[in-house]
DNA sequence: AATGGCGTTCGATAATATCGAACGAACAGG
DNA sequence: CCTGTTCGTTCGATATTATCGAACGCCATT
């Protein structure tokens, strides 16, 4: 007995989280339909959550979309991420010296999480969106956090993840993978050539905090015609400074 | 009997709503007290937002922060916003053209909305965080879309809305807020002149839809001294250029 | 050791979320 | 102009489920 969570707001949660760029906007009957819930329940739970402003009803064709609060919430938290403001003069700066895009990442429940973007003036841009997830395996900031991982964690997440190539680049082996990890540990730094999407080349840095723990990622990334073998000692030199720069903000002593 | 609305996810969003900026983490105890419920029902509300990513609680002090998942959401929002990604551009170039700060906001419960925000170059900028609220009567953003909402909406919330004087320079009397937006009306402009915080000036343009519906505004905002008098003229062209501009994306045929 | 404060767990109870059925509006097709 | 369908919404009975107070165990302080 005693379900340990509050059914009704895990029911309330698996509504908003039906909703995704692709999915912008559900009709009652389609979320009962996916939750296999009745139409009332739904709209209880729909009603309550509109109220709040966590969901929009259309007057147009009586949809729902989700709600403007979300949006405030969501700004509120990214606003109160100490690595956010203590990276960002740093992640600017990175971005005027290389020209290129900069992002910021966390890890997240075996996932990085972007965090933090700064365009870079190219109109050949890099398509990424804050709040994304991407695997650990095959992105350059991924790399860069999951080589300072400790031993047993990698083994897991390797382990527990399911490994899709998404080109021909994609490291999909287990002990492929953790060699380059050990790569990435000499270097100090990790490098994302296509490996994730055909064109798209990175370079990547882990950020340290006091306790000499990997916390996040930094990542300067662009299409690889423009990352030339001249430019990348400049790439990863900047980019492995930079991280540095931010661990130190976190009281790292490397 | 049968209270509208589910009270364990009004709750659940109680919950989520005493966080803030300056409030950034809660003990169970701290939210059971505030909204006055029982340590246990705060506790399972808590744990299923916990488990889904909403909320997260330090392993240092057990205190319980704001969760990544709004941060995803919140984004999610922010990108499908059809009206973010019309502007983007538009206020990129205009941001270019001027040296400013440009923000973009919209209508929602009588108050305006950030929504988008690029800064200037300046090193002196002004404060503001996507997702923040602000009153319609003080702000140049808001008396552009205050002016072009029709009467009946303006009178009730004039005599809704408690106004406050953040500045000397701050409008509060009713009428003399209705005869300003009548005079912004005939301009196609508003200028907000230390009318909410004192050295802050701005110039916004409403921005219209294919019905000929006031649905948004731009501003650009600086300190007082960088909006001289021979820079004024070119603000107010470029920006209500600009806001023409995305009011054409629009369908907007004006 | 003893105290107080806290997060957490437990179980009984009553409140409350849930479901199915039914309503009314909008729409399409004959 | 009806008829049938679909969908959002409302309603009331029912049993599930959220709620509360009490108690536990942990930690820090005295």
């Amino acid at each position: 007995m005693s379900e340990k969570f509050i059914q009704s707001v895990d029911r309330a949660i698996d509504i908003l989280e039906l909703f995704s760029l692709a999915q912008q906007e559900l009709s009652v009957k389609e979320i009962s339909d996916r939750l296999q819930l009745s139409k009332s329940t739904v709209h209880g739970l729909i009603k309550t959550l509109e109220h709040r402003g966590y969901l929009e009803q259309k007057p147009t064709d009586q949809k729902y979309k989700l709600g403007l609060r979300l949006f405030e919430l969501g700004n509120l938290v990214g606003s109160g991420m100490e690595l956010r403001n203590l990276a960002y003069p740093i992640i600017q700066e990175l971005v005027a010296k290389l020209q290129e895009t900069v992002h910021l990442v966390v890890l997240d429940k075996d996932e990085v999480v972007y965090v933090e973007k700064v365009e870079g003036p190219a109109a050949l841009r890099m398509y990424s969106m804050l709040g994304k997830r991407a695997p650990m395996y095959c992105t350059g900031v991924g790399k860069a956090l999951f080589a300072y991982l400790d031993e047993a964690t990698v083994d897991r997440i390797l382990q527990e993840a399911e490994m899709t190539a998404f080109t021909p680049f994609t490291l999909t082996d287990p002990d492929a993978i953790k060699q380059e990890l050990g790569k990435i540990r000499e270097q100090g730094y990790a490098i994302d050539d296509e490996e994730i999407e055909i064109g798209l080349k990175c370079v990547a840095a882990p950020i340290f905090n006091h306790e000499g723990k990997v916390i996040a990622s930094i990542s300067c990334a662009g299409p690889k015609h423009r990352f030339s073998d001249d430019k990348m000692a400049t790439f990863i030199h900047e980019v492995k400074q930079a991280a540095l720069a931010v661990s130190r903000r976190f009281g790292y002593r490397g």
